[in-house]
DNA sequence: CGAATTCTGTATCGAACGATACGGATATAG
DNA sequence: CTATATCCGTATCGTTCGATACAGAATTCG
């Protein structure tokens, strides 16, 4: 077993709080003094659990993937292209809108730091919100290599363009937009999700209207 | 004539200057040594001019409309609606990307600060960004009492669509996506515009493709 | 037990932050 | 000219920033 001094506090606990933080104030605006006191812990503690700021945040965002892997996870596994293309959008509305009061409004993805004096900041962003469009690409690639998609669609620009709405959403979401106003977006923006070419895919998936 | 000593730079050139400090860094990143060396000036003639930093962002603010103005009039003043949203959608993803080297890639009104430790810089940039959404609602509302748009469709839904649509393409574009990926989504985006009821309008328009 | 190891709380570090005091410079008004 | 008003440059204000030194507390190892 581990020797020394056992840590007094819970890790996910503190990156939850601390979460709530970089979430409301960004990562500059987000002081040591505004975490410590969140995390109800002194600087000596969160040094050496994440090294520095920086660590904090990237481990903060490594646990925000983790609790939006919900709905990634209902999304990939949706039965048809057009339906993970719905259920991504209006997961993104209902989660990004209806806090219930446990986070600010919004995505920690695009508002804690899209410019900071530090790149790297915008730079980790960047690569955490590529990870999603990049898991839809290639389910769309999948879908459309089955016939679930058209020959002309391009898995890329429909991955593109559902991230750029789920983003876009976000920020209207950060300034009070309600879930309802976003899931009237979301219904319009799916208006424009290409149909595909033969009547009945290969993969036939009328018994699920849900994903799992 | 205003009487003592005459000011020694120009004003609009150092709007210019810390425009690109703000947008490059953001509203807590760009600190008053970065804005005034960007300024070339020392920090009384900033405090005396624009009173504090928030002072100077929120003239940086204006100056940003003012030099986006040109966009948004050719939107307003486009043939038909959809035209008007494709102007809207191209010209962002066009400047967003297409920076020439004279600012960052992304939309400052979105990047410079969606969460601050002081909430008024949020509050100052969603007004900006709502300011730009009541334009596109007016117009389609004109629009859809003119018969260029359905009875079905829902002016606030276009533009709060476009508007979300132009802010997570100004993410993406921020994250180093290129004007071509951004065309592309644009292209899909329009897909889901409504078309009019009837088939010709009361004002047709055919003889201008572009706006003034 | 004692030695080694790790965490905690206090107190504080040097640097950078936003913002100004002050005196000299440069204009207009009379 | 003198008086007044505004701006500029230097130097610096008090505060807060992110980050640590240090000593005591709490655990495992032998």
């Amino acid at each position: 077993m581990r020797t020394g001094r056992p840590r007094g506090f819970c890790i996910e606990t503190a990156l939850d709080r601390a979460m709530t933080v970089f979430w409301q104030k960004g990562y500059e605006g987000a002081s040591l003094s505004d975490l410590t006191h969140a995390m109800n812990i002194n600087p000596p503690s969160l040094y050496a659990a994440f090294g520095n700021k920086e660590g904090l945040f990237r481990a903060v965002l490594e646990r925000y993937d983790a609790r939006r892997k919900g709905l990634m996870d209902s999304v990939l596994a949706a039965s048809d292209a057009k339906t993970a293309a719905q259920l991504f959008l209006e997961g993104v509305a209902e989660f990004s809108a209806n806090t219930n009061g446990r986070n600010p409004p919004g995505c920690l993805l695009v508002q804690s730091g899209l410019s900071c004096s530090d790149q790297d900041i915008p730079d980790v962003l960047a690569q955490h919100r590529a990870e999603k469009e990049k898991m839809l690409r290639e389910r769309f690639e999948r879908d459309r290599k089955e016939g679930n998609l058209p020959k002309s669609a391009n898995p890329a620009v429909l991955a593109s363009y559902l991230v750029a709405m789920a983003n876009g959403m976000c920020v209207q979401a950060s300034a009070g937009a309600s879930s309802k106003d976003l899931m009237a977006v979301v219904k319009l923006a799916l208006d424009a999700w290409p149909v595909a070419d033969q009547p009945t895919p290969k993969k036939p998936a009328r018994t699920l209207q849900r994903a799992v």
